[in-house]
DNA sequence: AAAGCGTGGTC
DNA sequence: TGACCAAGCTT
């Protein structure tokens, strides 16, 4: 048996049960888990799945509140500029599709926030096309069984191709593979520590085969964060998100020491339109 | 095309 | 303890 084939079958026992799975989920569902995906863990992002289906179940009503409840609903799922993307795609979803979530990758591709990524996601999970998708956990699958690589690096057109070979010739199959080896990524071929024992491509792994050699690339730097203007940015829009009405920029200082890093972050939020500064000069969520 | 963009859990 | 990591997108 091929290994894409293999993987689909393991997928089978191995999946978890995660909400925006189940059957009866609808593409819109499906687009909003996507977009809370984006670099933020399963785990915190299922609770606020949940709470943004039953409060915004269509397109629609997501696209007639105000920034303000949106941002705030997002809660600390990080990088909030995804929500209020989300809520502009809302907006064009309404505005150039009727109110119901396009099927074409093109179409899905032209949403706010949504690229390479997340409109295929939307179109095989939504609606059950036979894409190939290809983020992180999908890279360095590819990067394992395929290249005989410790870990992926970046994103490229031939990662594409590279899921094409694996892809299982039936349809349906090749619906499921997407996300079967996604969540083998996920759960087996992992980072840190791959559980190879219990992978169902063991045998037919290159990495493996190799002798699972160390990565010999350069390191993939990772990003800093206490002190950058990203931390800053997160303290005042967490004062911002518990203020009740719009504050002046004494209500700010709290937030952060440093005067000038502080003013440079609030001028980014309100460039990112994450924050409005109102006609009395007083900064709050936008309305 | 490299850098910026949040947050919290893990080892 | 702090580096690393988590279903990317945009400019």
């Amino acid at each position: 048996m091929a290994a894409g084939e293999a993987i689909v079958d393991w997928y089978v026992t191995a999946a978890r049960d995660l909400p925006w799975r189940r059957p009866g989920v609808d593409a819109w569902a499906v687009l909003v888990s996507e977009v809370m995906l984006q670099q933020t863990p399963v785990a915190r992002v299922e609770p606020i799945w949940r709470e943004w289906m039953a409060r915004w179940p269509t397109p629609a009503d997501l696209a007639a509140v105000p920034p303000a409840d949106v941002i705030r609903a997002w809660g600390k799922l990080g990088y909030p500029r995804r929500a209020l993307r989300l809520r502009e795609a809302a907006v064009a979803v309404v505005e150039r599709h009727g109110g119901v979530v396009p099927a074409d990758v093109p179409a899905l591709e032209a949403l706010p926030g949504v690229g390479t990524y997340t409109a295929r996601a939307v179109a095989c999970f939504g609606y059950g096309q036979p894409q190939p998708v290809v983020d992180t956990n999908v890279r360095r699958v590819m990067a394992r069984v395929l290249h005989g690589r410790a870990e992926a690096g970046n994103a490229r057109a031939a990662d594409l191709t590279d899921v094409a070979s694996l892809t299982p010739t039936d349809t349906d199959r090749a619906t499921r593979f997407s996300v079967a080896v996604m969540e083998l990524g996920a759960l087996v071929c992992v980072a840190r520590v791959p559980r190879c024992a219990v992978c169902p491509v063991r045998d037919r792994c290159a990495w493996r085969l190799a002798g699972s050699p160390a990565h010999d690339g350069p390191p993939r730097r990772v990003q800093k964060f206490a002190g950058t203007d990203r931390q800053v940015r997160g303290r005042l829009l967490d004062v911002l998100r518990a203020a009740p009405e719009p504050v002046d920029s004494a209500a700010l200082e709290p937030a952060w020491d440093d005067a000038v890093q502080r003013s440079r972050c609030l001028d980014s939020l309100l460039t990112d339109g994450l924050v409005e500064q109102t006609a009395d000069g007083l900064f709050t969520l936008p309305a």
